[in-house]
DNA sequence: CACGAGACCTGTTCGC
DNA sequence: TGCGAACAGGTCTCGT
C-alpha cells in the first residue's frame, strides 16, 4: 500500500489526531504485544520489549516511506512495506486478525500495526540515520531541484522505472507514483536515465512532484481493503488502467513487466526509446 | 555497477 | 462450486 503520500497522510493523522483519536505525540508506551515477533527487525525482541517500555513518543514524521517516532531515548522507525497500516484505537476495541503488533499507550489507547503479509518492520535505533541516511533526497523538499535530479540521473545508466523505485535515488516513490510520474512526464519507463535532455528532466521533475502532491491532496490511495480515507485511486491516469483510454490521447493503456514489477503507460504519449 | 531471480508472506481475483 | 494460477502498494540478498 504505502508510498510517500500514504505514509505522509498517515503520519499527519497520527501527529494531529484523527476522528476522535488523540495525537500520538506525548503518549507513553506502557506495554507491547508481539504476535509476529519478526516484525521487530532491531534490536532483539527481548531488548525491544525492554527498551520501548515506558518511553514517551515525542513526535511523528516521515522520511521516504519510513515513519519516524523520536522517543526519550532512541528513535522508533516503522516501515509498512506492502500491506502494513497503522491506527490508533481504544485498548478494548476488537482486535482484527492482522493487527499482529501493538504498542499499548497510556490513557487506554493502542497504536496498532496491521499487516496481512507480515513484510513490515520496526526498528528501535539509537542512530536512525544508519537507515535514513542511505535514502535519496526527499522529492518534495525545496532543495530537490531539476538540477539535482539532472545530476543524479546522469550518474546512472538505467531505465527510469527501476531507477525511480530505487530508494537511494529518490526516497518515497513506489510502483503507483512511478507510473503516474512517468506518464505525466511523457517518458517511457524504459528510457535510460542518461538519455534525458534538459526538457525531459524538467518534465520528469514536474511529473514526480505533481503525482506525489496530488496523491497527498487526495489523502493517498486506498486499494482493496488496505488503508482507509484516501481516494487517489480514483485519479490514477495509468496505474492499473490497462486497456482503458489514456486521459490525454485516448490510446489504450498498456501493461508490461519491468524489473519484476508491473508497469503501466500510454504507448502514444510515452514513446518507446530506440534500443 | 547493472540486472535478474528468488525470498519473505497472505489475501483476493481470475480463468477453466 | 472448486481449484490452481496470477497478482498485489516493498525491499533484501545472491549470483552473473
Amino acid at each position: 500500500m504505502p508510498e510517500l503520500p500514504e505514509v505522509e497522510t498517515l503520519a499527519q493523522m497520527l501527529k494531529h489526531g484523527h476522528e476522535g483519536h488523540p495525537p500520538l505525540p506525548g503518549r507513553r508506551v506502557v506495554g507491547v504485544s508481539l504476535r509476529w515477533p519478526r516484525h521487530v527487525a532491531e534490536p532483539s525482541v527481548p531488548a525491544f520489549r525492554r527498551r520501548i517500555q515506558g518511553q514517551t513518543i515525542h513526535d511523528v514524521s516521515r522520511r521516504g516511506k519510513y515513519f519516524v517516532f523520536p522517543l526519550d531515548e532512541g528513535t522508533l522507525l516503522i516501515h509498512l512495506k506492502m500491506s502494513g497500516d497503522l491506527r490508533i484505537t481504544q485498548r478494548h476495541a476488537r482486535r482484527d486478525r492482522f493487527e499482529h503488533t501493538i504498542l499499548h499507550l497510556d490513557g487506554d489507547w493502542d497504536l496498532r500495526f496491521s499487516d496481512s503479509r507480515k513484510f513490515g518492520k520496526l526498528y528501535l535505533l539509537n542512530d536512525p540515520d544508519r537507515l535514513l541516511g542511505v535514502l535519496g533526497p526527499e522529492p518534495l523538499a525545496r532543495d530537490f531541484t531539476p538540477a539535482v535530479l539532472a545530476q543524479r540521473l546522469a550518474g546512472h545508466d538505467r531505465p527510469l522505472k527501476p531507477l525511480l523505485l530505487d530508494q537511494t535515488f529518490v526516497a518515497g516513490i513506489g510502483n503507483i507514483y512511478a507510473d503516474e510520474a512517468l506518464h505525466r512526464a511523457h517518458l517511457h519507463p524504459l528510457r535510460r536515465s542518461r538519455s534525458l535532455a534538459t526538457p525531459d528532466v524538467r518534465a520528469l521533475w514536474r511529473g514526480i512532484r505533481a503525482a506525489l502532491r496530488q496523491g497527498i491532496r487526495h489523502n493517498g490511495a486506498s486499494i482493496d481493503w488496505v488503508y482507509r480515507g484516501g481516494e487517489f485511486q480514483n485519479h490514477f491516469r495509468v496505474y492499473q488502467r490497462a486497456g482503458e483510454g489514456c486521459p490525454v490521447c485516448g490510446t489504450p493503456i498498456v501493461r508490461t513487466v519491468i524489473g519484476q514489477r508491473s508497469s503501466h503507460f500510454c504507448p502514444e504519449c510515452q514513446p518507446e526509446p530506440e534500443p
